[in-house]
DNA sequence: GATGAATGAGCGTTCATTCAT
DNA sequence: CATGAATGAACGCTCATTCAT
């Protein structure tokens, strides 16, 4: 339930443009009101502080995420196919706006602003759970091999996903992450299947 | 192969524990001054640029890496134990130098920088490239499973790495990471041989 | 005298209240207008500039002072009960009204606008003027001492005023103005009439 | 013993004397770095924030403050003549330093700055102290009216000097402020003697 | 009457870098 | 070799004020 208003909106996307562009470093009060079209000023009108932007940031993430997920549950498919399609909607969406991940692997940069890095954190461990009860789940069902423990398993599963994803922005996105994300799921789904 | 003269050395290593204790944000020329005890300028007797300064940590890394790779080679042993090794020293390394894992994943503060961002991309790759090595090493010999390509696999491995050691920083090295790292290779060995 | 509209009263003494509250520097139009519950744009509508508020401030604590002097002047009780009530009415004043001693006090703010900084010396130094001739009946009917000119003695008495008030001010109304403020009377009583 | 740098002491006295001129509000960063001909961060070099440069002007006045007052212990004069010189030396101050009076008397400005303003707070109670003690000294022996308590009278004194100092602000140095002040030391006198 | 949006000037502060000594 | 001083550009932020609607 966003109630951002139209302009906070219209702010917060050209934020994350900006991020997509020139990277995180580059979100700069004056960056973004040149990219708006006002001045500096102006954003203040809007948000308190800058924080306060890259928290809006997080939140319309957060959603855009969750929406996804819900995607999911109602589809009813086996645990397999649910964590294929979990896997599916990280790389549609990094590819989709790719200053997620520009924003979500940051923590360095959120080192020093303790609500920022909270509520990343809180994102990382959310997915995580997601992906741990998904395999529990399969592997009570007998889908997925039950000789390592889901917590290993999900670590292995997301760190691979953030690689890749780590590898396509390194390399300014030369390939098609969602394409090579799927080749990964091939990969995966018969690791966690033996 | 380093030729960098004490005093350089002596900066360098202030820079990496400065990184180690404060994180890359800190690590500004005024806080490299007052940690080695000298004035500013005194740095730029000895640096042209900071990006030289970043560019010097970046290559000792790469050298105790090389190092370290080295005696794994000497050993001659099974290509699982090796890459075990390899693993254990990646973990070994970052418990050791916890700066390194702050630069190594700092992608993202490096991207303004070319210079920079290609050494940390050749490192990245150049660890993708033995760890990819190694694996088509043991699917030749038998030891690994040959349904996945050494590429998938080496982002599997890599990337669990990666993923256990952001987790430790996140967490301010609240657990120990050489023994979360032998509990995961154990996982990654069960995987690599089914 | 006033001929301020009702919305220009109710703005007036928001910013009397928001200065009793928070002090002379945190009345800025935006604080203003959050006190009134109405955007900043809507003041503008009923003041053209902040000096005008400010302005207006002054123009009712010179009224309320007025209509005390009023007061006295009708009791027609000798000069030394006068100079008292004078007195009395002052700490009253600031204790029932702290904004006025802050508003009134802050000579230095006002200090780059003429308008303000003139309309402030005129307040000073008509009540100089009313105890200086208060102190001039007493002398001639012989009730206060003449050794001292009554511009001298309105000194002494303003300036203790003054300082008891101050004084309160900065332990935050840590004590009864008016308790103080007639023990004070007290002092000032014996020195005028020896 | 203070121990400012010489730049330091100069920039100190370079925002005495803006204050001096222009009064404490002007009191810029800007302000100061062009008076003292170089850029605002050459202020940064000297002194780590705005507040510190104010400290600092605090520490001087208050210790030319200690060296006028031990001059007149050094005189060892009657209690009376301890107070008038008491008295005249704050006057003569104040001609001399006429930012004094608008560091010492911006209390409210300071409202905010916990430190500051009990600095100034403390450097008001000392004078209080020293004026209290004088007069309580006076009492005993004789030369001071013993029918009014030594903290009436030390407001009395206090205040009475302060107004004449702010008239003086207030009219631009109008008049003479030492001369003005040595006929209010004759009245306090013939108060304090009957 | 009032709102909501915006402006422009200013503020305190940080930082990589330069340079005379 | 090193210092101490300075610079210039940038940054996040605040405030009085304006104006179309």
């Amino acid at each position: 339930m966003t109630d951002f208003t139209d302009i906070q909106f219209n702010i917060l996307n050209s934020a994350i443009d900006l991020i997509a562009e020139k990277g995180i470093q580059q979100l700069t009060i004056k960056n973004l009101a040149g990219k708006i079209g006002k001045t500096e000023g102006a954003i203040y009108r809007h948000f308190e502080k800058k924080t306060d932007i890259l928290c809006g940031i997080l939140q319309i993430f957060k959603e855009y995420k969750i929406s996804m997920q819900n995607k999911i549950q109602e589809k009813k498919s086996s645990t397999l196919m649910q964590l294929k399609e979990v896997m599916n909607q990280h790389f549609q969406m990094f590819s989709d706006k790719p200053a997620m991940a520009a924003v979500i692997f940051s923590e360095e940069i959120f080192q020093n602003e303790k609500q920022l890095a909270d509520t990343v954190f809180a994102i990382m461990q959310e997915t995580q759970h997601i992906v741990s009860s998904l395999i529990e789940q399969g592997q009570r069902s007998g889908q997925i091999r039950k000789d390592i423990s889901p917590e290993q398993l999900s670590i292995i599963v997301m760190g691979s996903l953030r690689l890749m994803v780590t590898r396509w922005r390194l390399s300014r996105n030369a390939f098609d992450l969602q394409n090579e994300g799927t080749r990964l799921w091939e990969s995966i789904e018969k690791i966690l299947t033996r």
